[in-house]
RNA sequence: CGAGGCUGCCAGACGAUCGCAGGCGGAUGCGCCUGAGGAAAGUCCGAGCACCGCAGGGCAGGAUGCCGGUUAACUGCCGGUGGAGGCGACUCCAAGGAAAGUGCAACAGAGAUAUACCGCCCGGGGCUUCGGCCCCGAGCAAGGGUGGAAAGGUGAGGUAAGAGCUCACCAGCGGCCUGGCGACUCGUCCGCUCUGUAAACCCCAUCCGGUGCAAGAUUGAAAGGAAGGCGCAUGUGGCGGCCCGUCACGCCUUCGGGUAAUCGCUUGAGCUCCCUGGCAACUCGGAGCCUAGACAGAUGAUCGUCGAAUACAGAACUCGGCUUACAGGCAGGGCUCGCAUU
RNA sequence: GUGGGUGUAGCUCAGUUGGUUAGAGUGCCAGGUUGUGGCCCUGGAGGCCGAGAGUUCGAGUCUCUUCACCCACC
């Protein structure tokens, strides 16, 4: 019962080593990854290892609190979805047009997103 | 009661679950504590701190600009003076010098920094319908109209006509005296009547070295390179721009390090309370407190309750200000004006 | 973090030392020319100079504040 638990509150853990760093790999992914576009984001997915995300906000979505604002939704809404994911480099890149979405409407995107490209492991949706 | 003016404050709170960053403890993934703002913003000023051959002289350049105080410093703040607005409470003001010099003032107007078109008056001449008109010379600046501005205003005297030419009152400027630390001002006397513009050049007074935490320091594997000494002829380049001055490039010797990590990095002109001095800004002294420190960059998501949680908005070396943005709400006394009642 | 630049007609740009009424090209509209269209010729409309204050008699121009965009360096 109480492994249980742990282990379920572990899952959804979100540390920062899972997180893309440095210009040199966003530079790398940009240039090998594969990139799925949607309505309101760009996924770039490059194969690996190892699980890291990385997030892009540009300035063009708006002021700093706008901008923290949609990266926190995104990092939100990717801690739940972390373990169902397949490993490798993902960068989510924000088009200027998010400023206008909600958080529900984002986190569909993002889920429709990620099936799209195939990178949801189907083998745990039970 | 209505309208207004001033000063200050808050900027959702609480609970539950899942998460994030830092610190401490424990040793495995756990517990506890802490975790954005009044503007964190714009980067408009002023400093601290660090380095630059240690900061030098002159010119140029820049900033400030009523007075006094305050401060580490300031273009800030406080108090006053003067001016502008408002019935008033009160608010606002880049507010030195135009009598050192130069420039500019379109259009209009006769004339724009000194002038004479119309005009007024006198003398001479001519004409005459006896009202006056024309020409020449001399004087005047009152009246006309233009303009933002025509050089003091009004009245009286004076005169051929006039004029600060003289007088009375008023206005302005400068000077002496009174009060005040001072800006300035009361009153009297004397002299004068001078266009505006310095957010045009400028003059006067005061101040200013540069670069910025990606500063800089330490550790770190290879090439670049760095340090020390010697020499100084010129050239080239550097030291915020120029000149002076000064340094490097030349030779010898020695050592070695573009990316990364750690430090800088939060205890500081700090905050709260009491108190001394002061009208106040501020300050003497005492007590208590520790309050983000990241490095792709931490505060979020969902639900519930509180009437409704909705503004502007996110620390990046740190402070003191200024400016700008801002939903809604609260307090203070006391302040002003109007209406009504007593 | 530091420094710099631009904003004027639908678009691309001029606008001197403040001065009367802000220009040019292109685009638009109308007329002419042509059998019709283009080219060409003639005429016209379209601006409160990014916004707000201030200085001045007078501001696109000078000063301050502010907004947007762009660039450079470390």
């Amino acid at each position: 019962m109480e492994g249980k638990d742990r282990a379920a509150r572990g899952s959804e853990s979100f540390p920062r080593r899972c997180r893309l760093g440095g210009n040199r790999n966003y530079r790398y992914v940009y240039r090998r990854g594969k990139s799925h576009p949607s309505k309101n984001l760009v996924l770039i997915y490059l194969k690996g290892k190892e699980q890291r995300f990385g997030f892009s906000v540009s300035a063009k979505v708006g002021n700093a609190v706008a901008r923290n604002r949609i990266r926190r939704y995104l990092r939100e809404d990717v801690r739940r979805l972390r373990k169902r994911l397949k490993t490798g480099k993902y960068i989510f890149v924000a088009r200027p047009a998010i400023k206008m979405a909600a958080h529900e409407e984002l986190t569909r995107e993002l889920e429709n997103l990620l099936r799209r490209a195939k990178l949801v492991k189907e083998d745990d949706s039970q």
